[in-house]
DNA sequence: TATTACCTTATTATCTGATAATATAACAGT
DNA sequence: ACTGTTATATTATCAGATAATAAGGTAATA
């Protein structure tokens, strides 16, 4: 009955999927510290007035975020952010958020140190351990990287299909988690420099060049490489674009 | 009004807490593959009939599940269970779960192949830009552990500190993520073996001393090498045991 | 036959207004 | 100062609505 009137929210205002729109606010006010520990966090009775929703909104929004380890409520006590160090930070929204409130540098600069430690070593357990047709997936995705030519979605796609099916190939479930990380990761880097997928095809075929020969040491190695070039490459380019939107 | 009856739910039952158990429920059941993509998920009304729980506290489950990535819902279609390439795999919970119901010796080669790419890297980060503070925590952490003697608990809470303390100190919020993983490690790795951290404590203080000393590489080789040997070690009593609780 | 437009329906999304449980705070008694 | 009791604010759960939406069926049309 509150936020229904069309002229307190004429456009662009949230419509519909009220729950997300909850969830996202709470989730980029928290990740820029806006709310914090030591602020007391909103009843859910406030948020309700706040966001012309219902309890069971506001509730269902509470939970979603508590799974992120992000807030934590209790009777009586009410809701309270949790320490930054609970958060999934490779959640996927999480990630988004974070991204789109944290300087691009700094963001980016956390996001390769962790790709760097992982991904190697992941195509090296790609070439030991990967299937003949996990291999051969890996081999689709390069060529749909070849095929997709300037075409920005396209390429991102099958650059983020390349790096997952190199994880997948891995046989470690957990090493699946990071896709979530290489996908933003790849998101900034396409943003930063659109050419950049094209630039780097050969050291793709590297990889998987290595990864198909059952090479692990040459995997490993190429991989490093081709995450040490583009990190090297974005960091050249990253000062030159203005703050992201 | 349902399972508030306590002949049906006598003891041991879910009294209070619906909704905790019910996410704990269908968590377990998603990760064994009970649930999974290709069957049909039970509607809120089911759930809410299964676990004798009203519509609000199926919805905030689901809310929680979702915010996990291992379900999906949508209107008119139900509820639906998600690839397990979309969990967080990393999330405290999900963590647990799949450990309850997985192989011991697999959940933990696992759980030490990430733990081998990361805190090595970790340590040698720590090494380079750990604040004095930073690496005082480290230290007292390692007192801790020494001190705890044969006291289990304590025991698992200072070891856990101890490497939270390094990811910490390594400046990558990212990897903050990890202290998850670790957790559930050491837990398995204290019940295969209780004695293990005593063994292990000439292992943990050369981590120390190489981060306190700023040497990277020392660090990294150390971390490396207490990993390697930890995992060494429970390899070796793993088979000594049987099925976990 | 195939395609489009419309209608029906099952299911989640949201709202409203209750009662119950519980942790903090205030208070009283010693 | 300490200990036990009571009040109160806040979340937890319940119950029963209406609204929105996507899937499937049906009919009109080319």
């Amino acid at each position: 009955m509150n936020q229904q009137n069309p002229k307190l929210t004429p456009r662009k205002g949230p419509k519909r999927n009220l729950f997300a729109h909850v969830v996202e606010n709470l989730g980029k006010r928290i990740v820029t510290g806006e709310l914090n520990p030591s602020v007391p966090f909103p009843k859910e009775a406030d948020l309700g007035r706040e966001f012309g929703a219902s309890r069971s909104v506001i509730r269902e929004a509470v939970k979603a975020l508590a799974a992120r380890g992000m807030i934590e409520s209790q009777t009586k006590t009410g809701i309270r952010v949790l320490e930054a160090m609970h958060w999934n930070l490779l959640d996927a929204e999480v990630l988004n958020w974070r991204y789109s409130t944290m300087p691009q540098a700094q963001f980016y600069g956390e996001l390769f140190e962790i790709r760097l430690m992982i991904e190697p070593q992941a195509a090296a357990f790609a070439a030991k351990r990967g299937t003949i047709q996990e291999i051969a997936l890996i081999g689709e995705a390069f060529e749909a990287m070849t095929h997709a030519g300037m075409n920005k979605v396209s390429g991102i796609d099958a650059d983020l299909l390349f790096h997952r099916s190199i994880l997948a190939a891995s046989h470690n479930p957990l090493l699946l988690q990071m896709g979530n990380l290489i996908a933003v990761g790849l998101y900034i880097a396409h943003k930063i420099s659109s050419e950049s997928f094209v630039v780097f095809l050969p050291k793709h075929k590297a990889v998987y060049d290595a990864i198909k020969r059952r090479d692990a040491v040459a995997a490993h190695d190429s991989m490093e490489h081709l995450l040490s070039e583009t990190r090297e490459f974005m960091n050249q380019h990253i000062k030159t674009i203005p703050a992201h939107a």
